[in-house]
RNA sequence: GCGCCAGUAGCUCAGUUGGAUAGAGCAACAGCCUUCUAAGCUGUGGGUCGGGGGUUCGAUUCCCUCCUGGCGCGCCA
């Protein structure tokens, strides 16, 4: 035992002493002023109730019966309305930076998901033109979230799904195809709902390389075909630029082929909870929460998308995923609890939250103070690449990251590309190479730094303590990062650690210091190399050795 | 009208799931380059946590209500 759990045990132990109810669990906490110490407790408070005495009292009590020794404490004192702090010895902090040297890499991950298997959606752009900025940020989130839930033992499946069925489908089409009658001389007539972009005349222009015997585009499945098949390519090109990779790729009309839809309608006919009216069949999902009934088949004999999300998460759930996560754009927000009734009505067992979303307000780009609204290409939107092409793919997978996901982003795209101390994922690759820079100089080989015969008491500057402090909070912070499916928190926790590494790295030499010294706080300049890279590793931006 | 999200320093935003005197970065001001990257560091000023009630030892956090902004409310996705 260790540390924060050999003090947390102590306390329950002089807890029972005094007298505390049973199962009284003590909960401890940083204190966000370093001067009340180490760790602090608020247990004397949440005492005073139950054993009918003032918190301050009680605190003093627990301080009686706490074998400090045993807790590894230096330092007890009562404060405020009843905290106990707590201050540990130097030597004692900073040993704990071994685990950091000997997990390496490992160091930050959990076993909250026990192997469990775990899917997480997002991007899931339909194949009709290239990805804006809003699935930039589900890019962003979802590969995150995914990489924290791996981090916590999850078997993680990241997956994009492509609604390359429906009426959108058909626009594209009929957007290409009067881009072709254009070329083939006949006046431009793009259909309503259609496509404007420049990259439906780059479609149409394959179209006319690969098929010269159509120039027309008559042949309107195939030109379909073709041009599902390129802005794929070409959506598959942008996530690749961005370094997001899928495991799965699950199409829309897969389910229609493999009669998925159908059975899926047949299931929930079955189930009772349908009606027609006027022609159209409903699903009753007001009786799993939602606030009116959808339809699912049309007075056309058509699907609306609702039935295909239906099967689609059906299958999730068939392919045993226990937990699904998606990640979408809060204006798809009011799909949530269709879904989620969709998939009650079914009656399969499968959980009310299931799936889980995490929805992300909007994305608002900003160059020289004023809003960017238009990308040449795509016409009516900014694109990710026009972001990852201007500004590098660590700066924006940051700049998506920065904010939680219920705050409305504004990308400065001035900030992101300047390289100074202002821009933050800058600042934080700075600190990584920072360090790395001292090892180069010295010549010393970090695989050589295990924390064996450092004397951990040499690490008793005050830039020192709060910097292993911060190390040592790592871990905690990624599991809660991953419950709350928050990878904000991991960005925020970097930037600080980041200007805690300056702060020290300014302050301190390491090189040309005594032995004892110098070895001591190698092994720090180790360990909080390490833990910044796996910070930054979680949130897919690379830790340079130099900049 | 209904639902979801947001409202915290001049600006952009955090706030460890209810804790102590509410924080950071920009911006402003004042300093710091013989030593591992000045692409950096140190310090100062700056607040009705949108308003008002409530819950309790204690509220930026939970509940109610009102105000403002965004997004939804389709037999589109």
């Amino acid at each position: 035992m260790s540390g924060v759990d050999a003090l947390r045990d102590a306390l329950g132990k002089a807890a029972a002493a005094i007298g505390a109810p049973a199962g009284t669990t003590p909960s401890l906490e940083r204190p966000r002023d370093p001067a009340h110490g180490d760790w602090a407790t608020n247990l004397a408070m949440t005492l005073a109730k139950p054993l009918g005495r003032k918190p301050r009292e009680v605190a003093d009590a627990l301080l009686a019966a706490l074998d400090t020794g045993a807790a590894g404490v230096a330092e007890a004192s009562v404060a405020g309305p009843g905290f106990i702090n707590f201050r540990l010895a130097a030597g004692d902090l900073a040993a704990q930076l071994a685990r950091v040297l000997e997990a390496g890499p490992a160091y930050g991950t959990g076993h909250g998901g026990d192997g469990k298997v775990a899917n997480v959606e997002f991007v899931s752009a339909n194949p009709t033109g290239p990805l804006h900025v809003g699935h930039g940020r589900q890019a962003a989130l979802g590969d995150a979230i995914a990489a924290l839930l791996a981090s916590q033992g999850w078997k993680v499946t990241r997956e994009f799904y492509y609604n390359d069925a429906g009426v959108q489908i058909a626009n594209l089409a009929c957007s290409v195809q009067a881009r072709l009658r254009e070329r083939a001389g006949r006046p431009l007539e793009i259909p309503e709902g259609g496509y404007h972009g420049e990259y439906i005349k780059e479609i149409a222009a394959r179209y006319a390389e690969e098929c010269p015997g159509d120039p027309a585009g008559d042949d309107l499945e195939r030109v379909r075909q073709v041009a599902v098949r390129e802005l794929r390519k070409e959506q598959d090109l942008d996530l690749r630029a961005f370094g997001v990779k899928f495991d799965v790729y699950y199409l829309e009309s897969s389910l229609y082929t493999d009669g998925r839809v159908d059975s899926t309608v047949a299931a929930l006919v079955r189930s009772g909870h349908t009606f027609e009216d006027e022609g159209a069949l409903y699903l009753r999902t007001t009786g799993f929460g939602d606030d009116k009934d959808r339809v699912m088949r049309k007075r056309d004999g058509t699907y609306t998308y609702f039935l295909p999300d239906v099967a689609y998460h059906v299958t999730k759930w068939e392919r045993g995923f226990t937990r699904a996560v998606n990640v979408q754009g809060a204006d798809h927000h009011g799909t949530t609890a269709r879904v989620r009734a969709g998939l009650q009505a079914m009656g399969m067992g499968i959980p009310a939250g299931y799936p889980e979303y995490v929805l992300h307000q909007m994305v608002t780009v900003m160059r020289g103070g004023e809003e960017v609204k238009i990308s040449k290409r795509a016409g009516s939107y900014v694109t990710v690449r026009d972001l990852i092409d201007e500004v590098g793919r660590d700066a924006v997978r940051y700049f998506f990251l920065m904010r939680k996901g219920d705050s409305q982003l504004v990308f400065d795209v001035d900030l992101a590309r300047s390289q100074s101390e202002e821009n933050p994922v800058y600042y934080i690759q700075m600190a990584h190479a920072r360090l790395s820079g001292i090892f180069r100089q010295g010549g010393i080989d970090p695989a050589g730094i295990t924390g064996a015969g450092v004397e951990w008491a040499r690490l008793d500057q005050p830039e020192e303590r709060e910097l292993v402090k911060a190390l040592l909070d790592f871990p905690a912070l990624v599991a809660n990062a991953a419950e709350a499916l928050e990878p904000h928190r991991v960005a925020n926790w970097l930037l600080e650690t980041a200007r805690l590494v300056h702060t020290w790295y300014h302050k301190h030499h390491v090189l040309g210091e005594p032995e004892p010294v110098m070895q001591a706080r190698l092994a720090l300049a180790k360990a909080a190399r390490t833990v910044l890279a796996n910070g930054l590793g979680l949130l897919g931006i690379s830790a340079p050795e130099r900049m």
